[in-house]
DNA sequence: ACATTTAGTTGACAAAATCAACTAATTATG
DNA sequence: CATAATTAGTTGATTTTGTCAACTAAATGT
């Protein structure tokens, strides 16, 4: 790998640290954080599951997640019950006021997405797709 | 644009999201924050230039960004003189030391990529550059 | 000349994240 | 079995990060 190279792909994860700022900001039109709605996405996904299986997605502190479900408790998005088979964990779900929360910022973000991209041809699209699926599949070939 | 891109595409995001993460948190590791970093890394490229100048490509809270300046300056990495052409700005330069603060975190970075991607063929490198570069010119096209 | 804008600073604050201590339940080990 | 070590989750304290608004002083526009 030349310099030349490094400097390349450094200069691409500037270039799309942008591009996931601008899809990030606009999460934060929604009533949640941005912390707050990737744990509505793993919770949406992974349910009915436990902090600490949230935990493993999203990868932050425990004391923090606690405190972000606590609040979803308070406001109603998700419910929870012991766990009968660790009786010291909590089985969440979401209620279905969470579920719809979650649908509403998920096709914001999908709209999102759709009109930024919205210039681009059917082509471009195809091709930019592409592009996506050879990066993520080279890199987990190297991740961990 | 089908659901489905839509859901390649946010997938991918969440992926890259990952990554850059992998890639910023080694940052950490050095004496600078993150925003600190983004910063030198402006100055050393821009530099001479004013704090203005630095925003336009940073995109922070100009107050925020004049505490980092002066805590730069508390310890030694940037000079200012007032500005010639307005009286009101100052122009900033790295110091010899903010120089070489830069040289190592930067080389740092470059390691962190290097032995990152290490275990890929110099095929896959080249084919990962090439999807990076691809990606970057399809989406420059839209940006804005 | 005066109003408006711009560069930069500062204080007050809010949001995001980390850390460590703690309880209670579970699992591992002698 | 007993007890040590680990794990799930909570909480308080604190730090880091970032935002907002008010302010000074210089520059620019009218």
């Amino acid at each position: 790998m030349t310099e030349k190279d490094i400097q390349k792909i450094r200069d691409f994860n500037r270039f799309y640290t942008n591009i996931i700022g601008l899809v990030d900001n606009h999460i934060l039109d929604s009533p949640y954080s941005l912390p707050e709605a990737r744990v509505l996405y793993e919770m949406y996904h992974h349910q009915p599951c436990t902090a600490s299986e949230v935990i493993l997605s999203v990868k932050m502190d425990k004391g923090y997640l606690s405190r972000i479900i606590k609040s979803f408790k308070k406001s109603g998005l998700i419910k929870s019950k012991p766990s009968k088979e660790d009786g010291r964990a909590l089985l969440l779900v979401l209620t279905s006021k969470g579920n719809s929360e979650f649908d509403k910022i998920n096709s914001a973000s999908a709209n999102q997405i759709e009109s930024l991209l919205s210039r681009l041809s059917a082509e471009k699209i195809k091709e930019l797709i592409h592009c996506m699926d050879r990066l993520k599949r080279i890199l987990t070939t190297t991740e961990q």
